[in-house]
RNA sequence: GGGCGCGUAGCUCAAUUGGCAGAGCAACUGACUCUUAAUCAGUAGGUUGAAGGUUCGAUUCCUUCCGCGCUCACCA
């Protein structure tokens, strides 16, 4: 028998035994009067004397994560909402049956405990333990308690462990509900209703990827998990939802990194009689406030590693750069590849052409195709040369109106449009744009895209008639954005994989599992 | 999908050139009524991810498979 299915076994039956002594083994509440929280806060302040003259009762619930037993004595360490407390547990005061409860815990269990505050010799805050309430057994050990959990994969499969035994994984998905209320508040001060769009999709629109397909029986149709919603909060706009969004998964059927899981959280946001300037600020005042509610400041940590060498940087929330994206190629032109470019230089496909060959032959090769729209190549060669040199909050705006199916053109300059993207520590962590909205206009931009997926590309927008429909009902002005909300905790928390934000990220199935054999049934 | 790397006790990690698989924590037994990584004495715990191969002998070398990580490609 395995040493894990020996201590199962043996706290199965310590289980039995403490059932005998009369206690519940699986009770359904516990009246506590104070979480351990409130305690820490509330009486860390006091000193023993203080306590001892005013004596303070309390009940406690928490699980065990300390145990240090010397004969009739025992301290302990209780764990709940995130804060530990020591209790002191001794035969004298708790009695024979109580003692005899105490010996039967293990690490892990949860317990209730009644009795009163007060300070060690060592002058640690703690509960003088009266009685004691079974409330779960831990029927298996927890990892150890100094190193606590370290092997990754075990920390995603079995997230709850992870939480249990890291604190610093348990805050920083605090951080991230904290995230989310902030954009939340931001969008409803505005006035902006919240809505809910559908997530199965017959035409997966809105963005540039493939989706995850899925099947109706009943309708006997495809369906496709949404890319995005944008499409359907724009028909709200059409409908007279002047300001709308929504918080939700989006899912696109691509490889993994550290930057990209399958399903990944989105806040979509349109605003009626504005454009992307006006977008472009809100935007930027929701994500201020928001690394403010979170970090208690507008400045947030964030380490770069180089060759083994950690480098802190601080990102300033408050503090946010702009160019165009022909200015950041002309800022980030790497020396190596010769004089920087000019504006002239994005004049015609020829010119740019020679820009690709130039940088291709001084820095990493950049991938390219020369049949491909020469706005799509700009955009490229943005990516490649600037990206990198995005650390600091920056808004990046003015985009190739190839790349652009959905954006509005810029009055003067029809092959670039009115859209923005923002970047933080090299990722592109939100996208918005005055909304196109002349239905003829966009037909032309979904055929366009069509001839694109003819030449190859997958992930070109489908033709969607109905939002075309929509369109030519009149949908007002508007500017719109997206905010990658998982790629915005990440920078908020200093983390540097989207699986350390996400609580079940994406993994193979475990052998033996159910979702393994469903994947191979015939092995059953 | 390609390349590189990793997988040893429940957890965190060792094992010299291919030569007896080991430690700490956790567990178990015992001592201990103010400890805090408690301490002290003792005990048990292993198909070294799986299968095959080379060898007198494999944790170590080779092949295949499984899982994970990094990276490239893909991903506005």
């Amino acid at each position: 028998m395995a040493l894990d299915e020996e201590i199962y076994e043996l706290r199965r039956q310590k289980l039995q035994q403490i059932e005998a002594l009369g206690q519940r083994t699986y009770p359904t509440k516990y009246e506590f009067t104070h979480t351990l929280p409130q305690i820490v806060t509330d009486y860390s302040p006091k000193t023993g004397e203080e306590l001892e003259s005013a004596r303070v009762n309390v009940r406690v619930a928490g699980r065990i994560v300390a145990i240090r037993l010397m004969g009739k004595a025992s301290f302990s360490h209780l764990q709940q909402g995130g804060q530990k407390l020591q209790i002191y547990i001794k035969k004298d005061a708790v009695g024979e049956q109580g003692w005899d409860l105490f010996k039967l815990l293990d690490l892990g269990d949860h317990i209730g405990v009644s009795g009163y505050l007060f300070r060690t010799r060592t002058g640690e805050l703690s509960v003088h333990v009266e009685s004691i309430t079974f409330l779960s057994k831990d029927l298996r050990p927890l990892p150890e308690k100094w190193h606590g959990l370290t092997d990754v994969e075990l920390r995603y499969r079995q997230r709850y462990v992870d939480l249990v035994v890291n604190p610093e994984v348990r805050d920083v998905f605090l951080k991230r509900s904290r995230l989310v209320q902030s954009l939340r508040r931001t969008f409803d001060s505005h006035n902006f209703v919240e809505v809910e769009t559908p997530m199965m999709q017959p035409i997966a629109g809105g963005a540039v990827a493939r989706p995850f397909v899925t099947h109706h029986n009943t309708l006997d149709m495809d369906l496709y998990l949404r890319i995005a919603p944008e499409l359907y909060l724009k028909r709200l706009v059409v409908g007279g939802l002047d300001r709308v969004y929504e918080i939700n998964r989006n899912f696109r059927n691509e490889g993994l990194g550290w930057r990209w899981n399958p399903e990944f959280t989105m806040l979509e946001a349109y605003q009626a009689y504005t454009d992307y300037q006006g977008i472009m600020n809100l935007t930027q005042e929701a994500i201020t406030e928001a690394a403010k509610a979170v970090n208690g400041s507008p400045i947030s940590k964030w380490t770069v590693s180089e060759d083994g060498k950690d480098t802190v940087h601080e990102l300033d929330w408050s503090n946010w750069q702009r160019f165009t994206m022909r200015e950041a190629i002309l800022k980030f032109w790497p020396e190596k590849a010769g004089a920087k470019p000019e504006m002239s230089d994005f004049s015609s496909p020829d010119r740019i052409k020679a820009l690709v060959t130039r940088f291709n032959a001084a820095h990493s090769h950049m991938a390219y195709d020369p049949n491909e729209p020469a706005g799509k190549t700009i955009a490229s060669l943005f990516e490649s040369v600037a990206e990198e040199h995005l650390t600091q909050p920056t808004i990046i705006y003015e985009f190739p109106t190839a790349v652009s199916p959905l954006s509005k053109q810029k009055p003067d300059e029809p092959d670039w449009t009115e859209r923005f993207e923002i970047f933080a520590g090299q990722m592109e962590i939100s996208n918005g744009f005055s909304e196109l909205n002349d239905p003829e206009d966009q037909r032309r931009r979904f055929e366009a895209q069509l001839k694109e997926r003819e030449r190859g590309d997958e992930e070109a927008h489908q033709m969607d008639e109905d939002y075309i429909r929509a369109l030519s009902y009149g949908m007002p002005p508007a500017g719109g954005v997206g905010i990658g909300v998982d790629r915005v905790c990440m920078l908020l928390t200093d983390s540097h994989t989207i699986r350390d934000v996400i609580l079940f990220p994406l993994l193979r199935p475990e052998k033996g599992s159910a979702a393994e054999n469903a994947k191979n049934p015939d092995h059953q």
